[in-house]
DNA sequence: GACTGAATGTTATAACATATCAAGCACTAA
DNA sequence: TTAGTGCTTGATATGTTATAACATTCAGTC
């Protein structure tokens, strides 16, 4: 397991990197790497918790972007379905995917006190509901694992 | 796993005998099984499938209840915490749990097209997730597993 | 009867999300 | 060049989900 979201990093690199991952991303799959699109991964990278569309669409605004709904869930939108982010469903939220360019099934571990995301992967989880599925006849799509809880900074204070 | 949510079976029998066991449990652990409360169980085992709060509220209101969201939201809450419904968070919708009594962390098959549930064991799941978050220091409360994707009616309709 | 605590009634509003249509802009094919 | 095509953005309005806050009722009990 990755504990990005736990753990201090080189925060400034990582962003620069991620941005630059997902520019080259954009590029071979001919998808337009818009400046709302990048400026949102940007702000998803900086804040690196969950961000709810509302808050994004904040941010935006003190760029001076339009800040009506429409554009931050646009954004989100592409972010999510390019897969440089995933939407938490437990936080009706959003957040900037640690594992860029892979193609993987997220399991998050989310903290309830102060909203940190861990992202893990869930791979095998999805094997073992894929078998079980397949029993009774039902296609598996996509998946959603959310474990919630407190994390370790939170449980210390505690 | 179990496949309650695509196949028949004696729903009257089923509804009757999920609302004495919820009733003896209530008894048991000393809850109130108020009016409201027992109406939105057996709403929701009637229905047999994923209902927004708002769903319940108007059915509620046909029934001549006060109608403010307040009134399905605490309903709702009671029946989460007892553990006789869940919630789905993909669909921001609550359904009743198939398996009563037990505890259990389920995981969901959630139709995208009918909006089916059906209700399978996730416990494997679970187990896997708390040792990869034991390594990074998490807590885990609760656990979200929801697959979405196709049931066997609509997958052959299709 | 008076106190207590839980449940309910009621109003208002917060938070999350999308439908719709108009306008701009890059690309391209005649 | 210009007209057409399709995607992106701008803007307004509205729909959907959820909770804060405070008043009232009601069962249990001292």
């Amino acid at each position: 397991m990755n504990a990005i979201g736990f753990e201090h990093h080189d925060h400034a690199t990582c962003i620069a990197s991620t941005l630059r991952l997902a520019e080259d991303n954009c590029a071979q799959r001919g998808l337009k790497f818009t400046p709302v699109r990048r400026r949102s991964l940007e702000i998803l990278l900086r804040e690196h918790r969950a961000m709810g569309a509302y808050d994004l669409l904040a941010v935006l605004a003190d760029d001076g972007h339009s800040a009506q709904p429409p554009v931050a869930y646009r954004a989100l939108d592409f972010l999510v379905s390019a897969g440089f982010a995933h939407k938490i469903e437990r936080l009706n939220a959003y957040i900037a995917c640690c594992h860029l360019g892979s193609d993987h099934t997220p399991a998050f571990l989310i903290c309830r006190n102060c909203r940190a995301v861990c992202e893990a992967n869930a791979s095998q989880v999805e094997t073992r509901l894929d078998a079980a599925a397949q029993a009774v006849g039902f296609v598996i799509e996509r998946t959603v694992v959310e474990a919630e809880g407190l994390c370790p900074n939170c449980e210390n204070a505690a």
